[in-house]
DNA sequence: GATACCAGTAACCTATAGGATACCAATATG
DNA sequence: CATATTGGTATCCTATAGGTTACTGGTATC
C-alpha cells in the first residue's frame, strides 16, 4: 500500500476517481451542510442556496451511490425522508480539510502583488 | 488560523476555490506528468494522451495564472519554451496524496458487494 | 526543396453540468 | 375548503468544458 508501489497512471486514475466523486458545484457544499445537521430535503436545499430541487435530487442520488449519504424513509404518517452522512463519509474529512487549507492559502498567494 | 475560526460559508468558499484550480479532466494529470520530468509542450502532450494542443495550451495558461507552472522562453536559436512546476506547486502534494489515497480506497469501497 | 518537428492559434462542434419553470401526490394548517 | 409544505419529477434551456480539424511561422533535417 506504499505510495511507491503505484504507477503514474494509477495515481492519475485514483485522483480522477476522487475528483469525479467530489467535484462539481454542489457536492461538497451539500455534505458540509449535512454535517451541520441538515437532514431533510428542504432543509438541505435552504441551507445551500440557490440550488434547485432538480439538481439537489440528482446530487443526493450521486452521493448515495457513492455511499457517502444514506437515505432513509420513515413510513410513519406523515411519511418523512431523512438524509444523513454515512460513517464512511468521515473518511473524506482529511481531504476536505486539506482543500480548505489549500484554498485559504491559495487565495493569499494569488492576491500577492 | 485554527479551523474553528472559519464559518461554514468560508469553508465552502475555500473548498470551491481549490476545486476550481485543480478540477477538470487534465490539470492534475498534467502536473503529475510534469513532476515526472516533462517540461516541453510536446513532451507533456505525449505523456498525457490524448490531450489536444488546444486544450493543453489553455490548461497550461490556467496553471500558470495560478502560479503552479512557470513558462520560460529561451531566445537562443532555436527558440525553446520550457514549462516547469513552480516551487509553490509542491504545496499541492499533501492534497494530491490524499486524493490518491482516498480514490484508491474508494474504489475498493464501491466494488464491495 | 520537401518533409518534419516545435509551440502554439483559429474556427467550429458536441456533450454535459447546471438552471428555470412547472408540476405532482400526500399531508398539514388556517 | 384553500393554502402551504413535503419530497421530489418532467421539460426545456443555456453556458461551458472539452474535442476536431486545420493551420501558422519558425527551425532543422533529408
Amino acid at each position: 500500500m506504499k505510495d511507491k508501489e503505484l504507477t503514474i497512471d494509477q495515481k492519475i486514475k485514483y485522483v480522477q476517481d476522487t475528483l469525479f466523486v467530489i467535484s462539481g458545484k454542489w457536492k461538497l457544499p451539500i455534505l458540509i451542510a449535512m454535517n451541520q445537521g441538515c437532514y431533510r430535503f428542504r432543509d438541505i436545499q435552504r441551507s445551500v442556496p440557490p440550488i434547485t430541487t432538480r439538481v439537489l435530487s440528482r446530487e443526493l442520488k450521486d452521493l448515495e451511490q457513492n455511499k457517502l449519504v444514506i437515505r432513509t424513509i420513515y413510513e410513519a404518517s406523515p411519511k418523512t425522508v431523512e438524509y444523513t452522512v454515512s460513517p464512511y463519509c468521515k473518511s473524506l474529512k482529511p481531504l476536505v480539510d486539506e482543500m480548505i487549507k489549500w484554498g485559504q492559502n491559495h487565495r493569499r498567494k494569488i492576491s500577492e502583488k
